[in-house]
RNA sequence: AGGCACGUAGCUCAGGGGGAGAGCGCUACCUUGACACGGUAGAGGUCCGGGGUUCAAAUCCCCGCGUGCCUACCA
């Protein structure tokens, strides 16, 4: 496999799927429940099993995989916990659907029919988000792929609830709850999105059951009217100098309701009147409680008005609003409407408006768990990332209201509760009971409704690895090391998983929790299938490649800040690819005969100043790598990669080895030249600073890109096994070489100089040219001496004159770097306009830097209270302009004297 | 209504008290034996506005303006 040539562009996809299939297949992925190493554990946040994979699970995923492999590859025991969530609303709507093309209902279908068709459509179409996510090059431990409604899982999710349930903590009662008509469940508070509407407030008059004249309130749901038991009023609100006793008819529906004092009512609000609707609003229930004012329910769960609402019975809850508005014109008690905007609750599952609805439903009692949960992260048992959002989840914890668990679906875990049909005595226990305990009587009737589905998520980092067992896995993974997710489920998820890992385990769910930001669409739009302006990430895939794909995600995850993706995004890292590609293929050219004499300290006697160079700037760069993976700064690690990679690697010192590999005596370079006693040639030297900075590289790259680095490791002389195997680069003093790069600065500076005369003066490319490197500095005379040829070859020099200060060169332009003036000889094709131009353009920018430096010095204030190394900073600073000023002006007189005759 | 972010080159953004940066785009030149998915050079900025702290502010503080997002039972 080693001496096939690489082709000349990368072509991913069939890479891809070759070195996936060997990763899994020699288990690569796999980690030890028992094992001697440090263990690094990260349980996926999982998606949902209907689901398909989208911007938000890539990008959240190649976090997730890029902690995983570098972990991996520092010798850690890494668990990724994959799995799949059975996402019950919104998995029974879509079993639902399809039954609907074949004209079918679930209740036709019985309720454990039903069950059983759902998880047929499991097994049927649950796997397609796993596939991707392999696609993806996700590193999971896919033998533990784990889903919600497993056996396992679901003893976990029994367990805790009961045990919740002794502990006072779950509790079952009726209570206003979100409702949706459509999927006719409760739903938590988390899950209605509430937005904003342009309604109306109505103004209606409820008459005075005895005298002229009545209240008016204002309300923005008149179809509740239906249902007001009372009409309140503040007792100190002076408009309302009312009698206790007094009554009010009810509009349409003729009923005597009293007016009721309480402090609640806002004076400022509408007309200080609040109808009280106790069935069908949170805060009037609240009111009719304290003054035990009797419930109607209008609207009945289908979110039509039912027996109680007269003449609107069987009338939509929407219908309903206009005929009442036009009954209320016609009776003449509707005194004005206004335009309002108020925010509206909807269904996260299917957009229906929710409903507040009167029902028995199951809850947790969460302040307790939540007072843990804060502790916890005040303690810094559990760091969240960035810190910003640490007061989000303090915020919420802190106004954290009880949690309605119970779902009137059938795709879920069922309530572990049995009703006793003859005494009625509420049985909660992990198995179906045999005989009711209270009455010993045997006909039990197990709860009909399920859990809500984040109920068992919030389990998921101990039931996953085998709670409530008493498991290796869960030994030694838990708490696990990171969690990685979008903010969009911090309440959701994070916070409930913190709850309960803390009640049940004892100890936080995880160490770090790293909060990513949303991927959104190029003009920072969030991605929906409504707008229509979401990008695929398979599609993505197959066109720039997974490695592309995954790069531009990590280059842009910077903290606190979504991703606007485009196309031309991803592609610009496809080149990236392409260029890292690239640069392997000349290096393996080269390398092919190549044969590893030993470590660094073998050849690093014999290394040239390049060779140097590269490994210094290897070492800090694998130094901010490892910072940045430390710190979840995706971003900086990979900006630290594409900047080492390209115009580091590539860009010099690639160019400045050619000479060396082409030439088959390179004994001419004379450099570096102590390497005569290990007997290694510069060729050798060269060679090895190529195979070692192009191993590291690709180590470093590994968890970012797998696919190609594992590809092009392949192809590495040297080296053995899968690069997942291979070590994580350390940083080493060893390779850290301040004189090299001071030398490469020197020489790169240099050579910058000369490409600017050329560029500017329009030379051509493919001509060599004369130069002339003037430097006061005799050690700078020396270094440049030595490495003349390096310089005459990267900047197209066929003569290079290195001399101390003195004539200046006829027919040249000029450049200077630091005290070192640069000529370029351009005889005959010298414009003496141009280069006059040039100069005063140059003049002109040093003059601007000069006018603010001498700004400075000129403050006495600057001189006197500025740290005196900022100080003489400033000053050297002043200095070396005005010395190049100088120069250029020098220059720019030769040459107005040379265009002048 | 409260809270949190953000506002830096044409675009997307990094940076975060003492020299304004990157990628893409743009302009000019170049089919050099890794790569035109490339090379070399270049143009381009009141770091949103206004105050304050400081010797020094794009950077810290305050006030605006603008843009996102989250939370909330005022009908």
């Amino acid at each position: 496999m080693n001496s096939e040539k690489l082709d000349k562009g990368y072509e991913p996809n069939e890479v891809e799927k070759r070195w996936y299939g060997y990763w899994e297949a020699e288990g690569l992925f796999e980690a030890a429940d028992v094992s001697t190493k440090q263990p690094f554990s990260i349980v996926i946040p999982p998606p949902n099993v209907t689901g398909v994979l989208h911007m938000g699970h890539a990008h959240n995923n190649t976090l997730q995989d890029i902690l995983c492999r570098y972990r991996r590859m520092q010798g850690y025991n890494v668990l990724w916990m994959p799995g799949t969530d059975h996402a019950g609303i919104a998995t029974q709507n879509v079993v639902e659907k399809e039954l609907a093309k074949e004209g079918k209902n679930r209740h036709e279908l019985g309720r454990k029919e039903f069950i059983k068709q759902v998880w047929q459509w499991r097994k049927e179409y649950g796997g397609l988000i796993i596939n991707q996510l392999k696609r993806l090059g996700a590193s999971c431990d896919w033998g533990r792929e784990r889903f919600t409604m497993d056996e396992g899982l679901s003893r976990a999710v029994r367990t805790v609830f009961v045990k919740l349930y002794e502990d006072g903590l779950i509790y079952r009662g009726n209570y206003i709850i979100n409702w949706c008509p459509r999927c006719l469940t409760a739903l938590s508070d988390l899950e209605v999105e509430h937005e904003d509407h342009n309604g109306h407030l109505y103004y209606i008059k409820y008459p005075f059951e005895k005298g002229k004249g009545g209240v008016v309130v204002a309300t923005t749901r008149p179809e509740t009217m239906l249902g007001d038991t009372a009409v309140a009023v503040n007792p100190d609100d002076e408009r309302y100098d009312i009698e206790e006793g007094t009554t009010v008819m009810l509009p349409l529906m003729n009923r005597k309701i009293p007016i009721i004092f309480d402090k609640y009512v806002d004076t400022r609000f509408g007309t200080g009147a609040l109808k009280i609707t106790p069935a069908h609003d949170p805060n009037d229930f609240e009111i009719g409680k304290e003054h035990n004012l009797d419930v109607v329910k209008v609207i009945g769960s289908d979110g039509r008005m039912n027996e109680n609402a007269g003449p609107f019975q069987g009338q939509d809850r929407f219908v309903c609003r206009e005929k009442i508005i036009e009954a209320l014109k016609v009776e003449g008690l509707l005194e004005r409407v206004e335009p309002y905007q108020h925010s509206v609750g909807h269904c996260y599952r299917c957009r229906t408006t929710v409903e507040p609805y009167l029902s028995k439903q199951w809850f947790v009692k969460v302040k307790p768990l939540a007072d843990e949960a804060i502790a916890a992260v005040k303690r810094g048992d559990t760091r969240i990332v960035p810190d910003m959002w640490t007061k989000t989840y303090f915020d919420w914890m802190n106004n954290i209201r009880d949690w309605c668990i119970s779902r009137q679906i059938w795709w879920g875990h069922r309530i572990p509760a049995w009703a006793c049909e003859d005494c009625g005595e509420l049985i909660v226990a992990m198995d179906s009971p045999a005989q009711c305990h209270g009455c010993g009587g045997s006909t039990l009737s197990q709860e009909p409704d399920v859990l809500d589905t984040w109920f068992s998520s919030a389990l998921w980092p101990f039931s996953t690895m085998g709670w409530p067992d008493d498991a290796d896995a869960l030994k030694t993974f838990y708490p696990t090391s990171v969690l990685v997710t979008g903010f969009d489920i911090l309440f959701f998820w994070v916070a409930r998983m913190m709850m309960m890992g803390l009640h049940f385990m004892k100890d936080v769910p995880f160490r770090d929790v790293y909060i990513h930001a949303l991927v959104r669409d190029a003009d920072g739009k969030k991605m929906s299938k409504s707008k229509g302006n979401v990008i695929d990430p398979i599609y993505v895939i197959d066109k720039f490649g997974t490695d592309a794909f995954r790069f531009t995600l990590a280059a842009f995850a910077a903290q606190g800040r979504d991703i606007k993706l485009s196309e031309d995004r991803i592609e610009g890292y496809r080149h990236f690819i392409n260029k890292l590609w690239n640069a392997s293929r000349f290096s393996l050219m080269h390398l092919e005969d190549f044969r590893c004499a030993g470590s660094f300290s073998h050849y690093s006697k014999d290394l040239s100043v390049a060779d140097r160079w590269i490994f210094s700037r290897l070492n800090s760069v694998a130094e901010n790598v490892l910072r940045a993976l430390d710190e979840y700064k995706f971003n900086e690690a990979a900006g630290a990669l594409y900047q080492f990679v390209w115009h580091e690697f590539c860009d010099w010192y690639l160019e400045i080895v050619k000479p060396v590999l082409y030439d088959e005596k390179p004994s001419g370079r004379g450099e570096s030249g102590s390497g005569q006693a290990s007997g290694v040639s510069p060729h050798e030297a060269a060679l090895f600073t190529l195979w070692s900075t192009l191993n590291q590289a690709l180590r470093l790259l590994h968890p970012f890109i797998p696919f190609v680095t594992e590809e092009i490791w392949d192809k590495l002389p040297g080296v053995e096994g899968s690069i997942m195997k291979a070590q994580f680069p350390v940083t080493s003093s060893d390779y850290r070489d301040p004189e090299a790069e001071d030398t490469m600065d020197l020489i790169m500076g240099i050579t910058s100089g000369i490409r600017n005369v050329r560029g500017e003066m329009n030379v051509p490319p493919a001509l060599f040219v004369g130069g002339v490197v003037q430097c006061p500095d005799e050690g700078v005379r020396e270094t440049l001496g030595e490495h003349r040829e390096m310089i005459m070859s990267l900047a197209k020099l066929d003569d290079l004159e290195i001399a101390p200060p003195g004539k200046r060169p006829a027919s040249s332009a000029t450049s200077v770097y630091g005290d070192n003036t640069i000529f370029v000889s351009l005889k005959d094709i010298i414009d003496f306009t141009a280069e006059q131009e040039r100069l005063n353009k140059e003049i002109a920018k040093i003059d601007k830097e000069l006018k603010g430096i001498s700004k400075k010095l000129g403050n006495e204030a600057f001189l006197a209270k500025a740290p005196p190394e900022v100080v003489d900073g400033v000053r050297a600073k002043e200095e070396r302009f005005v010395e190049k000023k100088n120069k250029l002006e020098k220059h720019l007189a030769v040459v107005k004297g040379l265009g002048a005759g």
